[in-house]
DNA sequence: GTCAGTTATCTTTTT
DNA sequence: GATAACTGAC
């Protein structure tokens, strides 16, 4: 191992030894080398066993890279150390210690589609209306009620008015039948291991004592159950090593609390605290653009990133007239860079705020023949065919998931119906839905229906007993011959069931390349695996194609050309109903979104966007960009050549007369009814202030949107 | 109970 | 412009 590599700072993170320790790591500035190296000194000079370091990374991804790179460092065998997610390891811990808190090992692991429905179905359980009461944002209060670790009596205690109320009711019955199904939800995977740290004093010894020396990455997004979780691990020895930037803390939205890395010290009074400020990474330009922004943050550490890298490019502007457009011009500008410095499109990443945006780009990039590859969006694992299939195999590991078995039940129909799987719940006081199929026969249920489901419940028995000795691979093609999946997609002829199928293929060839990295396969294992993975963690370089995320999914990365799509007010950054409240999040996600970029940084926005596919709504540009200094901004030819684009298209749609006037009440297609409060300018040129009903308040120009006079 | 066709709603961001 | 939820004919 040669430390000499390493700056002073960074071998002052490395070497020093023993107590807790806050590495502030700029952008670029060497963090995971510093991680590394650190573990990689641990094991090495200081002796400590792989098996008593924990080290936790933002993505399984990280996690194998950082066990990769420390293998490069030192001989001995790493063998017991364990590096993985907080969900991960979480989840590592309860399949060992559930069971003392009344669920057994095999429970599963519910993803947010599979936890909304099962928020929706209590909602009609308890008769109440699925307009006041939507899932998804119920889920959200839910979430971050148990991310502030507050049980539903809690929440219920602090109700103010009956619809919280409900909500507590609708959380308790959530907790009580995710216990029911022997399922956790994403969030469980960090509080649960609490729970039962609190409750068995022996069992959190035995942690503290297998994790004596812990370490964490991008610490600046820790929340409250992670923040316990560590705290609790390290508070007696204070062996604790973390490492983040307060400056690209962006999951706020997710609990996480920026004041973990800001008072780092409140909790470890002697805590270390060293600043990593040279980056490597980007040119004196990108950096001096990303300060600028971030500057303006008033919550934040002292400190600032500097460079020996060069000056380089400008940050080129792109301003175009819609969303195509804008797609258009971006990839025209990857075309010529690649043409002149005749550079791989592996170099190039497109950013943008919303997963939305990416589809119109692909296109454009369709179109083009350019190879892409997206990370994120609707993920494989989320696709409906995907997930009855592996709601099949969960229920077969599981018979107590109900979420599942509703999946399963009549899929491929069967002819059980809504009725009959509500007779059977009836029926029931067992929680092992598959014991409870068994015990029908007093009930009024058709004759057709009762041999479906004895069939049914004897093939899911059937493969229960095999998944004891088979291996997954072999009982996944079993049942899929056995249920005709194959015939079921292929007969339908259409180009969607054929994609349909070969997802499934694409699951199954999942499957084997899990047997052929496991030592010892199984299927609980399989589905483990598989519902902590996402898009980024298979994701690699080489091949060569441009690649598109959201902002979010690039942390951590670093491409030679960085592309930000959609900088418009209201979309980058995004504002909630009364401004200014989330700006500085939005403003350390263009901060983490700039950090990306090596060689350039091109910004772009456009001058109107459609909405779900409806009417273009006029747009205006970022405020972020007014934030960066003129002098670092390109204003080349792609504006004047955009203005000019333009203006074609305006002068075949001049309005000479705009009769809004302040005061009066008007309709708009998207934002429905409001208030005009303030007009500017004239003619069709007009921007209209309008507060509409719903509470939000829109800039519009007369032209474009389409407003009707009430009154 | 099933299936095809229609309609409502949706957009932050993810482990 | 995609998906879940609803409707009506069989």
């Amino acid at each position: 191992m040669d430390i000499k590599s390493l700056n002073s700072k960074q071998q002052e993170a490395v070497l020093d030894v023993g107590g807790p320790m806050l590495v502030f790591a700029g952008a670029g500035s060497g963090k995971t080398r510093v991680l590394t190296y650190k573990i990689a000194h641990l094991i090495e000079s200081s002796g400590l066993p792989p098996e008593h370091i924990l080290a936790v990374t933002f993505t399984n991804k990280a996690a194998q890279e950082m066990k990769m790179r420390i293998h490069e460092l030192v001989d001995s065998n790493l063998k017991g150390i364990t590096i993985g997610t907080f969900h991960s390891i979480g989840a590592m811990i309860l399949r060992r210690q559930i069971s003392k808190i009344g669920w057994t090992s095999d429970f599963t692991i519910y993803d947010q589609t599979d936890a909304k429905a099962l928020v929706k179905s209590i909602i009609k359980d308890l008769n109440l209306d699925l307009k006041m009461y939507d899932p998804k944002s119920t889920l959200i209060k839910i979430s971050s009620s148990k991310n502030s670790m507050q049980s539903p009596k809690e929440f219920l205690s602090l109700a103010s008015n009956v619809h919280e109320e409900k909500i507590g009711q609708i959380y308790a019955q959530y907790e009580k039948q995710l216990k029911q199904n022997n399922s956790v939800d994403f969030d469980d995977l960090l509080v649960k291991p609490l729970v039962i740290f609190d409750k068995y004093p022996e069992i959190l010894e035995f942690y503290r004592e297998k994790f004596q020396y812990v370490l964490v990455d991008e610490y600046q997004d820790t929340n409250k159950p992670q923040f316990t979780f560590i705290y609790q691990l390290t508070k007696i020895k204070q062996d604790i090593f973390v490492v983040g930037d307060d400056d690209q803390s962006i999951y706020g939205w997710r609990g996480a609390d920026i004041t973990n890395i800001l008072n780092f010290k409140n909790s470890y009074m002697n805590a270390k605290i060293v600043k990593l400020e040279q980056n490597y990474r980007s040119t004196k330009n990108i950096l001096e653009a990303a300060w600028s922004v971030v500057s303006k943050n008033t919550n934040r550490a002292d400190k600032k990133l500097w460079t020996d890298n060069d000056f380089g490019d400008k940050i080129d502007l792109i301003q175009a007239y819609n969303e195509k457009d804008e797609a258009h011009r971006i990839i025209e500008h990857i075309s010529n860079i690649k043409r002149k410095n005749d550079v791989e499109y592996s170099k190039f990443l497109i950013l943008y705020r919303t997963n939305a945006q990416s589809r119109i780009i692909e296109d454009t990039l369709i179109k083009n023949g350019i190879l892409y590859t997206i990370i994120g969006g609707v993920k494989f694992y989320d696709r409906k065919e995907v997930k009855d299939l592996l709601a099949y195999m969960r229920f077969i590991v599981n018979p107590n998931d109900q979420i599942s078995f509703d999946r399963i039940i009549n899929f491929p129909a069967r002819g059980i119906g809504k009725t009959t799987v509500n007779k059977i719940y009836d029926n029931t006081d067992s929680n092992n839905i598959l014991l409870s199929l068994d015990n029908l026969k007093n009930i009024k249920i058709g004759k057709k229906q009762l041999l479906a489901i004895e069939n049914f419940s004897i093939l899911i028995k059937s493969y229960s007993e095999r998944s004891k000795k088979d291996s997954p691979l072999i009982l996944i093609k079993d049942l899929l011959s056995e249920l005709k999946l194959k015939e079921y997609y292929l007969n339908q002829g259409t180009q969607e069931s054929l994609d349909r199928w070969a997802n499934i293929e694409e699951c199954i060839s999942g499957i084997s390349d899990y047997e052929n990295n496991t030592s010892n396969p199984t299927l609980g294992g399989y589905l483990e695996e598989v519902s902590l993975f996402t898009d980024i963690d298979s994701w690699n370089d080489d091949s060569d194609k441009v690649t598109m995320m959201t902002i979010h999914s690039s942390k951590g990365l670093e491409f030679d050309y960085v592309y930000i799509a959609g900088l418009e007010d209201g979309l980058f950054p995004i504002v909630r109903l009364f401004e200014d409240e989330d700006v500085e999040e939005e403003r350390r996600l263009f901060y983490v979104a700039l950090t990306r970029a090596q060689i350039a940084a091109v910004l772009s926005y456009a001058n109107s966007r459609r909405k779900f596919g409806g009417e273009p709504i006029p747009t205006s540009q970022s405020r972020f960009i007014r934030e960066i200094p003129e002098n670092l901004i390109n204003s080349s030819t792609s504006i004047k050549k955009s203005l000019s684009f333009n203006k074609q298209r305006l002068d075949s749609n001049i309005i000479s007369d705009c009769p809004i006037k302040v005061g009066q009440i008007v309709m708009h297609k998207i934002f429905g009814k409001g208030k005009v409060v303030e007009t500017e300018g004239s003619a069709g040129n007009t921007k209209i202030t309008i507060m509409f009903f719903n509470n939000t308040r829109k800039k519009l120009i007369y032209k474009y949107a389409n407003l009707k006079i009430m009154e």
